[in-house]
Order: structure tokens, then C-alpha cells, then sequence
DNA sequence: CCAGGGTGCTTAACCGATTGACCGTCCGAA
DNA sequence: TTCGGACGGTCAATCGGTTAAGCACCCTGG
């Protein structure tokens, strides 16, 4: 079977004029008639006609896809849903345009690097999202320097690329005085790495918020969003001297693995310990006890980081956005503070 | 900032020599000597020059990419680790090559076809991968009458299109094996929904392990994946007449959610409930008590899709690959039926 | 000395679409 | 009657590669 797709130059010679003409119409510019475009629109539509993808970047200049490169293990990868909501969030304000989505799945800084370049050069993409920003990024340099249009999904800490970011800062103080009121003075926060820009934005938050409110036991601990890690850092903080009665986990998944730490510790949640985690999932919901969480709109901000890196393509200025607020979920891993887990054991 | 970017032309004149003459170069086919082969490349390097993938695509007719569409509700999506993990393993087949990958996501089963008819018809992509295998697919008639190459990730049950599956028949059989070893009789499968291709081997496979072993009591009931439909389920079977002492589930996250409907039943398990899930990941591991799980080679399995499809555009012969076996991990969400489970509760 | 055959390169057509330049035709106005 | 536009097209260049065909040049053998 020959391959019958079809190409301008089939409709105009179905429709007897030239390729030219047929372009027109296709477009709809001025220089054919109403009569003319109707035809070659119907004759197109009847041999399902689809431009040529690769005909039209020549010619226009444009790839018609941008690409996102997924820095981390893919061990990681399937458990946190934030990329897979993220990926969600893009395809939604991606769906009904020409544009496609370029995906790559690495574990290696460099090879992120490289595929920007290879993406870049070859005219494979018309523009890039970038997520976990970490402080002096490489990246960021890569792509001013290829002149690259990027959207960062990041606070917006950088003056000359467009960022969609989430107010943490606020949710980080919501959480923090959510567990004051339950009595909590001895809280927690287990980071990831210090690296991301938003973990530091997280801690300074979490810090100051804990300053406001007249906190001398809150402090925290990193960890690299593993499980094992943070078993590892819950274990030796529960087991430790003045244990706290409250812990922030920067991920689901290490909340989780924290639950079950405590779980094998003896230590009832949340009698003695509440937990809450960051990133709201399945996870969260189907644990016992369900884990209080900090939900954030990760595919909302997604789809706005779309829309502004195709606005950048095609021109727009470069602007910051913020996306809704996140929102704290209370369940079963958080209460009051008990008098059992105020009191020193001993 | 101009576009620097730099095309064959660029490198033509920096070498002074044709365009023609740059691609011989290039392209590693005789035409030019040695000398000047090498000279153009160390210019190509120097400017680093990538092919245009949009001329390159026009003049071999190949796109270099593959697609994927990856139909599921976005919320379902999140837990599942399954998509992950085979986008993970596809791009590790795709790493070192010229070939990218297309992704969309849709909660549609139609946008899917019309993806796939864009996606040709628009000369997007070379071959698509097509997951989740319905019984009468009409994604099957639809690459067929496209001509679009295609690899099927699925039991070998078409004859004319690549498969790539893994055995899950005798998978089934060791688990009830394995259940039945330790003295469960009553065996309740919770599957996916039965128009499902994989679904469907599974339950044949489920019937006739129990039967073979003498199990008059071994039933199953469908759900659609979702924590919410496995938890109803789950409830009406162990509230009803003859609860089982063991529950096998045909993916994690319905998994997960049984653990927590027996935890609110106060059914203890192991002691008096087994669960065993279909396809390992973190969240197995994670919960506690954590899950006695099959694992199945996912990554694999799509890193050999891809090889397949590869070679399949490449022009080779469709054939059908079975990936390694399954396996089973077992953890403490298992063990020997109690006297206590065993006894009808009165 | 010349035919024959590699080398090593250039030329030009081609892939499928877009788009500026150009060119008949017809109509209305002067 | 003739000139000027508007209209409705065609033509050809262009995007950045690939590749068949052609063409100098040099070496070799008879």
C-alpha cells in the first residue's frame, strides 16, 4: 500500500489551480475567491489533508512544539505525582493548538543540557519550560545564551525570564500557625536539598514564620525527597533528644515513608506526632492515617506556563504570573497536641 | 540578538566548499576526501551545527520521533507509577538516538484516534506505541487502514501488528500458588475492567490456576482501577457472605485503598486478610503494612517496544518479544491463613 | 598520446509548504 | 475609448537539508 497522504500539490491538482492558490484558501488570506477556497477547503477536508509539519518549520520557521526535560531518577518519578500533574496541566492548554509536547526523561544534569542544545539548534522545539530551578542554574545561562525562549515554573527570582510560581511563602505560614493552633511548639521541617530555589524560599518562610510566632524549637532538616532519606532523618529525629510533636515534609512520599518510620517506632500518629505533607496526592488519601497536606495547583500551573511560553514564542513580553493559592487539606495525621507527647519521656 | 543558529550553507562557505560536498562530509558517505571530510566536520563542531530536523525530515520523509498517547483521567494518572515507568524505560531505548518522543495526554478516547491521524497524516511522528489494548480496539483498524507503523504493548493477539508483553498467565498461577501454599482457599481477584485485552488473560489465567488447584471459592469482581471503586468493592466483599482471606488486585492503588477499608473493618492484615498487588512501586513499599506486590518489568517492556518500533520503521519485520518475567515480591501484607480467618464469624 | 576510469567536487532537482512579485481580465470612471 | 485598479490567480524563490547526475582533473595502461 503506497502512502496516501495527501500534500497541497494533490489538492491543487484536484482542484485545478496551483499550490499557491491552494495555500490561500488553506489559510485563509486574501487572493482566491469565495467560490475557490470553498473547493479546495472541501477537496482537503475529503482527502483529510494535514500541512506537513515539517514543510511548514521550514518555511515558517517555527517547530509547533515545545519540550520539557524531566531531570530525576525515574525511581522517584513514579511515585510523586508532580511531574505527571504537571505534564497533565500542559497537555490541557496544549490540547486544542498545533503545538505538541516534546518529552525527555533523564537522570543526568548534562544530558538536560544537552537536549536543550540538540532541541535548540536542530529547530526542534520553538521553546522550553524549565521546573526545580536550583540557585545559579545552569540552565538559565543555557538558554540566554541560545536565546531560547523559556518559561521558568519557579518563584519569580529571575528579572529577565518569564516564571509561574505558586505563593509557598504564605502556605508555608499557614501551615506553621495551622499547627501553633493545635499547641505544636516543637515542629520539624524536613527540606529537600538546598539547592532548589524553592526550598530555600520554603525555609526562609518557615523560619520567619516560626520567629513570628515565638517558636525557639522549630528547625530543620534536608533530605534529597527519597523515601530512604527521610527514614533515615525521621528516625534520628524522633529518636532524639527533645523530639518534635509536629513535622512539614517538603514531598508526599517522604511523608509517607515518615509515617511509616513512626509506625515502627510505636509513636501514634497524630496523638504523639502530626505530619503534614507537601504536595497533595493518592498517596495522601489512601495512607492510614490519611496525611494532611498542603495541595498546590500543580497542573493549573502547568497549563499557565503553556499559555506564557507560547505568547513569549509568538512575540509577547515576558512577564511573571502566579497561580491560585495553595491550599492546606487537613486529614487524620495532624491534632492536637498531647499532654503524653509535651512531657520529656524518660 | 540574531538567530545563530547555523545551517549546511553556514558551514559550506566557512569550508569552501558546496553544500553538497558539506553533507558527504557530513554524513559519513563517500563523495569528498578525507581532508576536506575532516575539515568540514571540525568547522560543524566548532559552530555546532545540528541538523534541521525539519529539513532533514523533508527531503528522508522521516519525522525522528515516535508517539504516545497516553489516555487516562490526569487524577488517575498521578498514582499509577505504570505510565511513568514505561515513558522512563522508552526513553532509555531513545537516549543515544536521533528519535524523540511525542506525548500527549488525553481523558479521551476519541482525541486519542484524532492524535494518532494528526499525528501521521501531519508526518509528526514515524510510529506510535499503543497501550492499554481493548478488546476490539479501534485504534488497531485505525493504524492499520493508516498504514501508520505501530508497536502494540500488549499479549500477542493480533497477528499482524508487534507485540510486546509479558507473561502475566503464569504470574497469576504463582500467586495463587503462592496463596493457596499458605493455606488460602477463599481468593477473591479485584480485576481492572474486563475490556481490557491483559485484563481478560488474567482472569482466564485466574480461573484456571484455582481451578487446577481445587478452589471452588476463588471469584472475581471488576472495578476501574480508581481507590474510590476498589474501596467499595472491597467492603461489600468482606462484609458479605464468606469473606475471603485473601485479595489480589490488579493494580496498587486499588491495593492500597483495601489495605485501609480492612483497617477501618478492624480486619488485621495479614492475620486475617492477605493482599497481594499487580505492579510494584513505591506505594507498595511505602504503606504499612507494606504490600506483597508482582512486579512487572514495565521500563523493559517499553525500552523493547521501542527497539521494535524502531526497527519496524526501520523496515524490519514485525514480530512479537516477551519481555522477562514477572515477578513476585512478597512483604508482609501476606502470609498463612489464621484459624481466626478461617472460622465463619458468627 | 590518448582512451578509460577513478576521485573529488559542483549543480540542480526535490521534499511540502509559504509568500512576495507579477500578470491577465474585467469593471468603472474620466 | 482608454486608463487605473481591484480581483483572482500563477510563478518562483525560499526554508535546510539529501542525492542523482554531471564535470573537471589526474593517474594509469596500452
Amino acid at each position: 500500500m503506497r502512502d496516501k497522504r495527501p500534500t497541497i500539490s494533490d489538492i491543487a491538482k484536484a482542484a485545478g489551480v496551483s499550490t499557491g492558490a491552494v495555500s490561500y484558501a488553506l489559510n485563509g488570506r486574501p487572493g482566491v475567491s469565495e467560490t475557490t477556497r470553498r473547493r479546495v477547503m472541501d477537496i482537503a477536508d475529503r482527502l483529510g489533508w494535514v500541512p506537513s509539519s515539517a514543510a511548514r518549520s521550514l518555511s515558517d520557521g517555527r517547530a509547533n512544539a515545545i519540550g520539557l526535560v524531566v531531570d530525576r531518577p525515574a525511581r522517584e518519578l513514579g511515585v510523586e505525582p508532580f511531574f505527571v500533574q504537571l505534564i497533565a496541566g500542559i497537555q490541557d492548554a496544549l490540547a486544542d493548538g498545533p503545538t505538541a509536547l516534546l518529552l525527555q526523561v533523564t537522570d543526568d544534569a548534562t544530558a538536560e543540557l544537552e537536549a536543550y542544545r540538540r532541541w535548540w539548534a536542530g529547530r526542534r522545539v520553538d521553546g522550553v519550560l524549565l521546573a526545580d530551578l536550583r540557585a545559579d542554574d545552569p540552565r538559565v545561562d543555557l538558554v540566554r545564551e541560545l536565546g531560547l525562549p523559556t518559561v521558568v515554573l519557579a518563584e519569580p527570582v529571575l528579572p529577565d525570564l518569564p516564571c509561574v510560581w505558586t505563593d509557598d511563602e504564605s502556605a508555608v505560614a499557614e501551615v506553621v500557625e495551622y499547627l501553633v493552633a493545635l499547641g505544636h511548639r516543637r515542629i520539624v521541617r524536613v527540606a529537600g536539598p538546598d539547592t532548589f530555589v524553592h526550598t530555600r524560599i520554603r525555609s526562609k518562610a518557615f523560619t520567619e514564620a516560626a520567629a513570628r510566632l515565638g517558636l525557639r524549637d522549630a528547625r530543620a532538616v534536608h533530605a534529597d525527597y527519597s523515601d530512604e532519606a527521610a527514614a533515615r532523618v525521621t528516625r534520628r529525629v524522633l529518636t532524639g533528644a527533645e523530639p518534635p510533636t509536629a513535622m512539614v515534609f517538603d514531598n508526599d512520599v517522604m511523608a509517607v515513608s515518615a509515617l511509616a518510620v513512626a509506625h515502627e517506632l510505636g509513636i501514634p500518629v497524630p496523638d504523639r506526632l502530626s505530619i503534614v505533607a507537601w504536595d497533595d496526592s493518592a498517596l495522601c488519601r489512601l495512607v492510614r492515617p490519611a496525611l494532611t497536606a498542603v495541595r498546590r495547583p500543580i497542573a493549573e500551573r502547568g497549563a499557565t506556563a503553556v499559555r506564557l511560553l507560547l505568547d513569549v514564542i509568538g512575540g509577547g513580553e515576558p512577564r511573571h504570573v502566579k497561580t491560585s493559592d495553595p491550599e492546606l487539606v487537613p486529614r487524620s495525621s495532624t491534632g492536637p497536641v498531647s499532654d503524653q507527647a509535651l512531657s520529656p519521656r524518660r
